[in-house]
DNA sequence: TCGCTGATTGTTCGT
DNA sequence: ACGAACAATCAGCGA
């Protein structure tokens, strides 16, 4: 979308590329999957609305078109605030791609795992009582 | 029993 | 610059 688009003559919304159906074998495990765009944000919360008003649904593909149309009915302004989002999952993204590059590049064990570290959970955690408040 | 297919749009990569 | 592929979701059906 966005106002210009490419395609000079895009009368018909054909699926020329009616590809993708069965995701190709990615044989890079280190390949960052690609941030979700802003309708896949709006998706994220859009899906759990969709499941309270229609628990009886099946499939995707009633949630795809429920949520493409609703979608095309928010205001640009609204959907902004899912492309904020979007922008800032594709920053993360960068970040990924930089590490995927820099391994594919030479082998190193090196991970972005140098983020913030929430919990320093060294030890196998048990999960049985959810101690919030060390110290 | 396991795994793919379907439908939506946007974004990103590759040529 | 254009094209094509791929991101998540859930239940049903095929082999």
């Amino acid at each position: 979308m966005k106002g210009g688009r490419s395609k000079a003559g895009s009368k018909n919304d054909d699926k020329l590329s009616v590809k993708q159906k069965k995701v190709k074998k990615t044989k890079d495990p280190n390949k960052p999957k690609r941030p979700p765009s802003a309708f896949f944000v709006f998706m994220e919360g859009f899906r759990k609305q969709f499941k309270e008003k229609n628990p009886a649904v099946k499939g995707v593909a009633a949630m795809g078109k429920a949520g493409g149309d609703r979608w095309r009915a928010m205001s640009d302004e609204d959907k902004a605030q899912f492309v904020t989002i979007a922008e800032q999952r594709k920053k993360d993204y960068e970040a990924s791609m930089r590490a995927y590059e820099k391994k594919q590049a030479g082998g190193n064990d090196e991970e972005e795992s140098d983020k913030s570290k929430s919990e320093v959970n060294d030890d196998d955690e048990d999960g049985s009582d959810e101690g919030e408040d060390d110290d």
